[in-house]
DNA sequence: TCTCAACCCTCCTACTGTTGGAAGGTCAAG
DNA sequence: CTTGACCTTCCAACAGTAGGAGGGTTGAGA
């Protein structure tokens, strides 16, 4: 009926070091452990790590996803509630997909100026080099919150 | 001639505090310093900050930026190399339009399976407490290298 | 019974890039 | 001389994941 995190990890999909790392921050209570310390997960308790899991490959942060669960718990909750929060994660979705799509234009727009050959003469360098490449960055400019290929991508610019 | 950390701050629209971490990391040589310590700044310095930066708005990773950098410094370099690694770049952002696209995707349908009223029942939260969404996580499966949302979001399943 | 592999444990580190603060030194104007 | 705006360095945090070190546990085979 109990089995160790290893197993629940290969049932859940999450690996070992994560379900340690989401107990750790309270995404859910501690497993029961045995006597020597092992850890201990019951089916209950895989299907929320799966209920996790399912939830990052959408997306959802670990914040949205402790609301999610919360949710997910109340089994009264109105499904307003999740459909809102669902709803707002497609929002942050799209802004993502805007800012990647106008990077990609730019660059796209880059590569096809330049020949790529043995010459040095190189457009895309060129643009680089220039001020203001137009491009993501000053297109939401206004848009407030980050997006980030890379972690923490803060679009503002030294003020 | 020459300024102040803040004044090549912006000018360059890099912040201080990043044009310090750029340097830490040797994404270019140390500036030169006045006998109190100040880092000081010419034009040229000012233009490969703006280099830096407007690549960084077009996603490159400081690694990229690095290359890039060489690349722009190198008079002689054939357009080729620079061109290849624009395209490669396209091509990261290609699969991370993918991943959002396809969590977008499956995110919408649910919303739209969802009345999102006052009643509890959810087709979204019982989705996510199901097994395989078959969403964005398994569209790229194969597809080794992550993508992030987040950041390091390695899609792996525990293996 | 001993041994060894395959587990498990906890802690610390790294990585992506950016921001924030603390504690202090410098420079200019008033 | 004081004040405020600048500069310096170092340390920590954020998101999420992965890797290792250094140790204990378990169970099966010799």
């Amino acid at each position: 009926m109990s089995m160790n995190i290893g197993e629940a990890s290969k049932a859940s999909g999450v690996s070992a070091k994560m379900i340690r790392h989401y107990e750790s921050v309270g995404l859910f209570p501690e497993a029961a452990r045995t006597d020597s310390g092992y850890r201990q997960y019951t089916a209950k308790e895989v299907s929320t790590l799966r209920f996790v899991r399912q939830s990052r490959d959408l997306g959802f942060s670990i914040e949205q996803i402790r609301e999610l669960l919360g949710l997910w718990q109340d089994r009264k909750r109105p499904s307003r509630q999740v459909r809102a929060l669902a709803q707002a994660h497609i929002e942050e979705l799209d802004e993502k997909l805007k800012e990647l799509q106008s990077m990609k234009a730019t660059l796209a727009h880059l590569v096809h100026c330049c020949h790529g050959d043995d010459r040095p003469d190189c457009p895309i360098i060129d643009t680089l080099a220039q001020e203001g490449v137009a491009s993501a960055a000053t297109a939401h400019h206004a848009a407030g919150r980050t997006v980030g290929l890379q972690p923490g991508r803060a679009r503002r610019r030294a003020s």
